[in-house]
RNA sequence: GGCUCUGUAGCUCAGUUGGUAGAGCGUACGACUGAAAAUCGUGAGGUCAGCGGAUCGAUGCCGCUCGGAGCCA
């Protein structure tokens, strides 16, 4: 039996309806199974949203009974999340559990958040004044100014960005504001600064694309548009751009019929999970699985095992470089 | 049956006073360290419904055929 320090942080990753909820309940149970303390922690941006649950594809109340979620229903709809504070939240949950000798399995599809949680990342600061200062002036200048501004105070980082990008240029001429430096945009490292290993659920597209179909049918069924209704007014901008409420509340507004406005969100969906795939797929430390095999639980099982026996170190650990990983060869 | 309109990228449509075509959306690929389910970039894709005619040359003009829409009988 591995001490607990030799216990990886579980963390598992994939495109929106690939089956992460379940795949992390069953771990949680397998690994309870084998007397092994085990809780998840939601890596999900939207699921920390009280009230946003069927839009949001949370565990339900069983599944939630039969394995403690933690980070899930956390801020109010009018609340913004980050990922500079979910790393706290995140890194402060995981200490937690670990000093409890409980393992963490971080759950959630967000990209910027898993590594947020794990990786070697350190977010600067923010000023709210000098960002809305920042946006009135890219709205009455235009973004180009604010695009040569950022080429003359750090030529390295508008190197780096389109000058379209009005969103990136104006969080890096804020960063040189307060912090007096430039923005250096590192290249973009995997390094762990908490040991975990990561599994990645893979799923032929074609079945994908169904389950997202099937999966928004539910959503519809089960009353999103109910959900969304009651919350609307009180969601704020962050909360409002989930997919799925931007969509259902321009339907609240009549710019859209009700059926226009699911067709969109299954389209859309559809376009995250490839997204999805394409940010996950250029870590070269995520273990990918094929999501619909019927052993995929004892498949993850025996990775962590690997992985918690340093069987996975050399590839895993250190300074990984991104790789092209195009996950239609893990099937052939 | 007659008259009028119409057939251009997967979809919705621009366009060319005749010199082989564009947009938005979709799709594919990609960037991305405080909104990341965000923000942004690049590419692929069209014998311009079919056939014939006049023209140096037609997607554009003329004729016929086929497929839509509407109006009148």
């Amino acid at each position: 039996m591995p001490e607990m320090g030799d216990r990886r942080v579980i963390s598992i990753v994939g495109p929106t309806a690939s089956g992460k909820t379940s795949l992390g309940i069953e771990l949680a149970q397998a690994l309870q199974a084998r007397g092994q303390k085990a809780e998840i922690i939601n890596a999900d941006a939207y699921q920390m949203y009280r009230r946003m649950d069927i839009g949001t594809a949370k565990a339900s109340a069983a599944e939630r009974a039969a394995v403690p979620h933690h980070l899930i229903d956390i801020i109010e709809p009018s609340d913004t999340m980050s990922a500079a504070r979910f790393q706290k939240l995140a890194r402060e949950c995981i200490a937690s559990l670990q000093a409890k000798g409980i393992r963490p399995i971080l759950v959630g599809g967000s990209g910027l958040y898993a590594r947020a949680a794990t990786d070697d990342i350190s977010f600067q600061g923010t000023d709210p004044a000098v960002r809305s200062r920042l946006e009135r002036r890219a709205e009455t200048e235009g973004p180009g100014t604010l695009f040569e501004e950022l080429e003359r105070k750090d030529p390295q980082a508008a190197a780096t960005m389109d000058p379209h990008n009005v969103r990136r240029t104006i969080r890096a001429l804020e960063v040189i504001e307060i912090t007096g430096h430039p923005y250096s945009a590192s290249l973009p490292r995997y390094k762990y600064v908490i040991p975990t290993v990561q599994i990645g659920l893979d799923l032929d597209r074609a079945f994908l694309d169904e389950h997202v179909d099937l999966r928004t049918a539910q959503m519809r069924q089960e009353g999103l548009v109910e959900e969304v209704r009651a919350l609307r007014g009180q969601m704020s901008v962050t909360a409002s751009r989930a997919l799925g409420y931007e969509q259902i509340l321009e339907y609240l507004e009549g710019k859209l019929s009700e059926d226009e406005a699911f067709a969109l969100i299954a389209r859309k969906t559809k376009r995250l999970a490839r997204k999805q795939m394409g940010w996950f797929g250029r870590d070269p430390r995520i273990h990918w699985l094929d999501a619909m095999a019927p052993d995929v639980v004892t498949q993850a099982m025996d990775l962590i095992e690997r992985a918690d026996a340093g069987e996975l170190s050399a590839s895993d650990d250190g300074d990984v470089q991104p790789s092209v990983h195009h996950l239609g060869e893990i099937w052939r």
